[in-house]
DNA sequence: GCCACTGTTCAATTTTGTTTGAACAAATCA
DNA sequence: TGATTTGTTCAAACAAAATTGAACAGTGGC
């Protein structure tokens, strides 16, 4: 192997390791696996684009790690593939713009759980008006009325977002 | 122990389940354990107010994780102690603006990581600019540059939110 | 002062979620 | 066609996080 055409097989100098811990510390609060934040962020400060193996050499991580994450990642919008050298694996680069990653983050982890918390809602509702006490009944019709805007104040968050984002 | 004065000590009703489910998903998204979810959600059905005990005789969870799941909804400010009956127990109610809610998780679990990711950034751009390669120090500091304005976007959008959500 | 009651702490346990690695499928090459 | 390379899958192993429960501290009643 020639790493003048294969690229950098060590393992990560200081700098890189700092940034990917940034990484796996962000991808953390956001509640998805250490592996993926090792795998975006050393992609974010490679100049180039790395390859499946890439990843697996220089960061330590298994094969199995590598696939789940970049399959991960690109559902997210994270990275995208692009043709690296003249060889027949896939490479990778990463999505910078804040704007595209958040997009990706509220279309696969979050839009899927506020339409899954409205729709338990409404069967809530129909479950509460069969309640006999009518004072009880009452309360609960008002609560569950506050989840209701609760969820509809949060979609109309996230277009807002995406604005903000997006600059 | 009479009925009348000190409150259910059955297990959950249906309903009651249903929504004390609904609470355990929605605190899951946020990162937060389940007894979160199901402290929050028993009182958020309940009309009256909950002492220590009566979540773990309800919901069948130890003194241990009731005692420290009031701790963190506490530190949210998602309830708040009221004075109950006569006994000397404690007695809590839910928060239940979403304003207060949204407000307490971000200034609680948001706001400290992006404050630690700005600092751990300051950091790396003192390390980057001691790089010699000068095309890979040009290349580093673009790429911190970029996840700064990341952090700042994201600081950006907090008080937005807390608008959007106060109503 | 002693007992009963309420709530906290934290080491041990249990649960949940992530990673591994071996088996496999698909694609390319010779 | 058979050998090689690239990447995926998934059950088992492992790691991280939450929960338990027993010991403890504090408080109030008597």
């Amino acid at each position: 192997m020639d790493e003048l055409t294969q690229g950098n097989h060590h393992e990560l100098d200081p700098l890189e390791r700092q940034v990917v811990s940034v990484f796996v510390d962000g991808v953390r609060v956001l509640g998805l696996p250490r592996s993926i934040g090792e795998i975006y962020g050393l992609l974010f400060i490679s100049e180039s684009s790395l390859s499946l193996d890439d990843l697996v050499l220089r960061l330590g991580i298994s094969k199995g790690s590598a696939s789940q994450g970049l399959r991960m990642l690109k559902s997210l919008g994270a990275v995208r593939e692009v043709d690296g050298g003249g060889d027949r694996r896939t490479y990778y680069e990463p999505a910078i713009e804040l704007k595209r990653l958040a997009g990706g983050f509220i279309r696969e982890q979050v839009r899927p759980h506020l339409e899954s918390g409205k729709h338990k809602i409404n069967v809530l509702t129909a479950t509460a008006n069969d309640i006999e006490d009518p004072a009880r009944r009452k309360f609960l019709n008002e609560r569950l009325e506050r989840l209701e805007t609760w969820i509809t104040s949060s979609g109309r968050i996230l277009p807002v977002l995406q604005k903000i984002l997006g600059q």
